[in-house]
DNA sequence: ACCAATAGTAAGGTTTTTCCTGATTGTGCG
DNA sequence: CGCACAATCAGGAAAAACCTTACTATTGGT
């Protein structure tokens, strides 16, 4: 049989280095990549095609929730469990909502990793005990188009977004995703309206809440 | 020469077991201990009496700077290393008052944390060079009486800030205020010298997590 | 298959805000 | 008294936001 194909992506180098550590002594297991924020994550998914995403909810630029639902949306085959620091419900029917298969907390120990891959290849849903029932109960019974009705904005968007509410200038967000001052201008534009709010504090305040940037 | 006998303590399993392995890697070190809450810790440098404790400022049960300064209180020649995920001001400040010797952000790399071992090893005080900006050096250096200047704001600051935070342009608080947009200019700029932030989204993200405006 | 709506991209020109450098006044404190 | 520091303000240069307009590729509906 061979073995599960596994990317890590995690932010902080310390703990991604130890994950993957951690993570050879389970086996049948090959970790095929490490990324550190969320757009690397996307490009290296399309590069290496894992079985498994493993991956942090909280990554600056591109952000966690947003690259699973590029993942799910563009390569349906690869199952992605997120590993997160926080119990919170409202994040556990968030990723699922996204397309995550799998809802792991860090405080878990190697069997019940092992449990939650095992679980995810077999094509079920993986959350940590803690977090149980509720959320899936929830996810199930909504389908496909209702989902994406419900989102405000659209993925670029809300990727534009997430930039600008960590502080990146306009200029540094048309660097970064390599397009035109213009069109993150017009993206901005854009979020206003759709939002109803006019100023970049409101924007902040919007994202923050709405989880798609951290306050420390 | 005897290794250096390290105690690592993080609430999380998944990260903690991961750092150790990390840690195996580095040549004349040993891990003595784990411990996953600020009470275990105490236990534990009690017993193990390590030469360094690396341990995660966000624990349950007692808290990281509480652990911190019962630590170099009853056990000075341990020494602690902080290893946090928030490269905020505040905790670093926070965690060098209490009594840490070190400041290391999870996004280190091997090297680093090497370096950063080694360092307090021979009694300096090591930070992540994200952090090492002139303030915090700066504080590192003063002493006693200089620290009771602690107020990082003025009244008129705060005010203003929280203002900016809200939403309100520059004119619009120079109106509020009746002062002249030019004078708002000039606290917004000290203001953000202070806090060594550079940009809108910072101050809002700051003044959210200290409190000065609400979410919601 | 066709049309409408939406998403993503972008330019040109105008207005507004920020940034840099400086200056004045009042006030508490050694 | 004088000094450090808070609070106030300005002029001019630079940067960013704003408004309008527009092209293209997808997607959804009839």
């Amino acid at each position: 049989m061979n073995p599960t194909r596994l990317l890590v992506a995690d932010d902080h180098a310390l703990v991604r280095a130890g994950i993957r550590a951690f993570l050879e002594r389970i086996p049948n297991i090959e970790v095929v990549a490490e990324a550190s924020d969320g757009r690397e994550v996307v490009e290296l998914v399309a590069k290496q095609q894992p079985d498994i995403v493993l991956m942090d909810i909280a990554m600056p630029g591109l952000n966690g929730l947003e690259a699973i639902r590029q993942i799910v949306k563009t390569w349906p085959r690869v199952r992605v469990i997120i590993l997160s620091m926080h119990a919170s419900e409202e994040y556990v029917w968030q990723a699922l909502r996204a397309g995550a298969r799998g809802y792991l907390l860090k405080g878990a120990s190697l069997a019940e990793l092992e449990l939650a891959l095992s679980s995810v290849v077999r094509g079920e849903i993986y959350l940590s005990p803690p977090l149980s029932q509720p959320a899936i109960t929830e996810y199930v019974q909504r389908t496909g188009k209702d989902r994406a009705r419900e989102e405000k904005l659209t993925a670029r968007q809300r990727e534009i977004l997430s930039l600008i509410a960590e502080g990146k200038s306009t200029k540094q967000v048309a660097l970064q995703l390599n397009i035109s001052v213009k069109t993150v201008e017009s993206h901005r534009t854009q979020i206003m309206q759709r939002l109803n709010i006019h100023d970049v504090a409101g924007l902040v305040r919007y994202a923050i809440k709405t989880g798609l940037v951290k306050i420390e």
